[in-house]
DNA sequence: GCCGTACTACGATGAGTATCGTACGAGCAT
DNA sequence: ATGCTCGTACGATACTCATCGTAGTACGGC
């Protein structure tokens, strides 16, 4: 029991230690803004496994680790999967709007992008 | 007559160019938002040597050119100087609302870290 | 106990970038 | 023309980072 707490505990950073570049720089890279997007879309925690990313899964955990590292998810161990979550209510009360802003924003560019095709 | 033409024009991204991750990393540095900041705040188009920053001009002519090639702003000559203005109308319409969201958190973010003095 | 699944840790690597110093070019004033 | 100021270009450097592969740890099921 000395190698690993059983809790497993992930470092996160307390409210008042987020940083708004930190938070840009977090949401500023393509796989990182689709992970925050699918987070924000199912509206609940999500276990690494479920995204379908174009990267390996040593890459996924930088990602993952990156979001949370900036205070943008937070992940908890439930079992042997990690459920990652928006820290939605956190980033709201530092920057009211924001992260609303940058979903839309990136909606709205993934709708061009396609070709305004589908729907 | 040939090593630079007599406008010294400059490349910038035309509008449908502009992409949301290049925006959020261009102003995921703090030199470069400390940049925005100001020029949002004059409201209109100032010269390089118009900001102090603490950094040399090289470096101040290289974020310069990220935030233009990112489509943040744009930059003429007048003269010897080079006005830079910020693309507010590109930016709200690709993005509408981001620019006001980011500026508004960084000075929630300024005031926080400022330990709400002054006043 | 044993194995599979889920995720992590570590090391490597190649690309990007923030920084600087120095040297240069463009325009303005005298 | 000479010199001054503003900004650029180029080269160097050190750091960050996105990516991978491999090996390892934690948990749950058989």
């Amino acid at each position: 029991m000395s190698t690993a707490a059983s809790a497993r505990a992930l470092e996160h950073p307390t409210r008042d230690q987020i940083g708004l570049e930190g938070v840009l720089h977090a949401l500023s890279d393509t796989v990182r803004l689709r992970i925050v997007r699918d987070l924000a879309r199912e509206g609940d925690a999500l276990s690494c496994s479920y995204f379908d990313l174009p990267v390996t899964k040593s890459t996924t955990t930088h990602h993952f680790r990156v979001l949370r590292e900036s205070g943008v998810i937070r992940q908890t161990y439930q079992g042997t999967a990690k459920l990652n979550a928006l820290r939605k209510d956190d980033l709201d009360a530092l920057f009211p709007g924001l992260l609303d802003t940058v979903l839309t924003a990136a909606e709205a560019q993934a709708e061009r992008r396609d070709g305004a095709e589908g729907a």
